[in-house]
DNA sequence: ACAGGGCTTGTCATCGTTGTCAGAAATGGT
DNA sequence: ACCATTTCTGACAACGATGACAAGCCCTGT
């Protein structure tokens, strides 16, 4: 293992300034700069993490908590973040926390003592649902952790605080109205999870659009969801027994979609001939679908990547001085839509 | 920030005994452990793992190297592998390496010392392709990294390192004989990617099972793929344009054999009817095609579990006395095979 | 009663880095 | 030419834990 020291004795100077070049200090000659950059370089010095971090108290790490692996949206989220991390050098440390946890603020400050092990992590991204829950957000702060999130900045019962997102309302309102454009007046829609911010925004778009077309909303086609595709595939039976069934469907994410289509076939509707589907995120499955599904393309790993990006340039800020990252995104027109019959 | 001396003056002791009781080291007695476990529970004292670990040379922490997360396989296992880390106080770092890091062992060490930075981990977790990458086994033998590799343990060239796996073979062979119980004499194999023993052993246990049935094995219809959906979709479209086509398909993974179902749709070939089609591991897909897919289900997060369980049991032991593990998967019968026309 | 040994507890140095502070050198204003 | 200020550099302590070692205690066997 080499040292601090042993690159302070090639370069012939102090290990103080070591340090200071390799943290990047300003007052150090550029000509000592240089002579501790080779030395760094012939050595192959690497510093001691832990040193570091028990030193300066920063940790170098970034904490990603996640709440289901399993789900793609986050899979994807996290390769991006994990990327980025890499680059900046960066840890990407996972930690995952159940329901339980979240009840209240005793209970999520006790969670955090025992994960953070003394070593505050110099950034904490949340992904949903913990990217809108009340309880976290206060605690988060009381802890005073970086901290952004992954989802839209416009809770209620808090102050603003970082995110980085699409614009989900717009998006949804381009969708429904995509569908409208293709001639349809009667379009259901199905709900996520209710404890997520990101329903409620596409759900607004959606009325929107409708409302923008001067079509009536009709609630009975507008249906529970949880953003899985059981819950599409039950809704997709629900809608498909109605006398009068709308000639759209736009579930909110593309898994629910793909159980509309499932549903679909089972019941010998064709789509999009009988039934248009649209859905939303541009998951992997949107394509493995028959037919291959119409949606809104999020840039979930760019998404991720911004999010390191943001609390690696903010380190040291106040979560306050961190702003929304709002990223484009795009409606990708594939099978499952089209003109009503 | 409350540290160890905090404790011990709580408890009244020096913080050589607390730190004692924390390690469960020996040679303290119950009253002491007793004062010293309640002060820590009051005080709410966490240790520091910076310091714990720039004194010790331990990490608490195991670092998962991964290829690309967008894989479910890798996503379950991580899964499993955090749940395991969390419950045993460890931290889950996870790591990503491009397949040109892996080229040469000087590339790749360079690439673990900037990925390390001081402080090894405590444990490391390979999986597919990793797994079974003679460069890696390699450098993480002469960088004394304690590593559990997810997949076979018989790689020709290296000795025994320590696994966690199924029986890739055996299951192979169950599943073929499944379909040749079915009736089925004619039955398509679609191999995974070339670098992956399990593609190997699958491929082996197909074998066994055809020659167990004394049917003679047709090159033919012995296909290259690449474990994902797309060489699915295009090996199925192969196979069915085929004269003298099989009447049954066995794709090493569940992607490709959502494949094939596609490639199937798309044709007009009724699945099972015209054509059975198996896969391998129990994907979430599995459960999403139309229909749903007969497969082979790994228990993938306990792989997860087990993997690090064996690491942290065996901090300090070499590696080599870290033994395999095999795991019991289970063949699920769901509906895309039935007996030929 | 005492030497020898194991058990229990404590003192102190140490891991590798960064923060504090002080001193040396360079710069600028008069 | 001189003092004040800024720029540069280094010596040293400190972060919070564990390892090495030592000392005190309580046995046991003679």
């Amino acid at each position: 293992m080499v040292r601090m020291v042993d690159v302070a004795k090639e370069a012939g100077v102090s290990i103080k300034t070591v340090s200071r070049v390799l943290n990047n200090e300003p007052h150090v000659q550029d000509a000592m700069r240089q002579k501790v950059r080779s030395a760094v370089e012939r050595l192959g010095y690497i510093p001691s993490a832990s040193a570091r971090s028990l030193r300066s108290n920063r940790s170098y790490s970034i904490m990603l908590l996640i709440h289901d692996v399993r789900s793609m949206f986050v899979s994807t989220v996290q390769f991006g973040a994990l990327q980025k991390c890499q680059k900046l050098g960066y840890h990407l440390q996972l930690s995952m926390i159940g329901s339980d946890q979240l009840k209240d603020e005793e209970t999520l400050k006790a969670w955090f003592a025992e994960n953070l092990r003394g070593g505050h992590p110099d950034g904490l991204v949340l992904v949903p649902p913990m990217a809108n829950n009340p309880v976290m957000e206060r605690v988060v702060k009381s802890l005073g952790l970086n901290t952004i999130r992954v989802g839209p900045n416009e809770i209620p019962h808090t102050a603003r605080t970082a995110s980085v997102m699409i614009d989900d309302r717009q998006a949804a309102h381009d969708m429904t109205a995509h569908l409208i454009g293709l001639g349809h007046r009667r379009i259901g829609f199905i709900r996520g999870k209710e404890d997520q911010d990101a329903t409620h925004r596409r759900f607004d778009g959606y009325a929107s659009a409708l409302a923008g077309a001067g079509i009536a909303m009709d609630e009975s086609i507008v249906l529970p969801g949880s953003f899985d595709f059981n819950s599409g595939l039950e809704q997709g039976d629900v809608l498909l027994a109605m006398k009068d069934r709308p000639t759209a469907v736009f579930a909110s994410n593309d898994d629910m979609a793909a159980g509309v289509i499932m549903a679909a076939h089972q019941a010998g509707v064709s789509v999009p001939g009988e039934l248009s589907v649209a859905g939303f995120d541009d998951n992997e499955i949107a394509e493995r679908t028959l037919p291959t599904i119409t949606t809104i393309r999020q840039p979930l790993e760019e998404i991720g990547m911004v999010a390191i990006e943001a609390l690696v340039t903010a380190a040291g800020a106040s979560l306050e001085e961190l702003t929304s990252h709002v990223l484009p995104y795009e409606l990708v027109e594939r099978r499952s839509t089209a003109a009503p019959a």
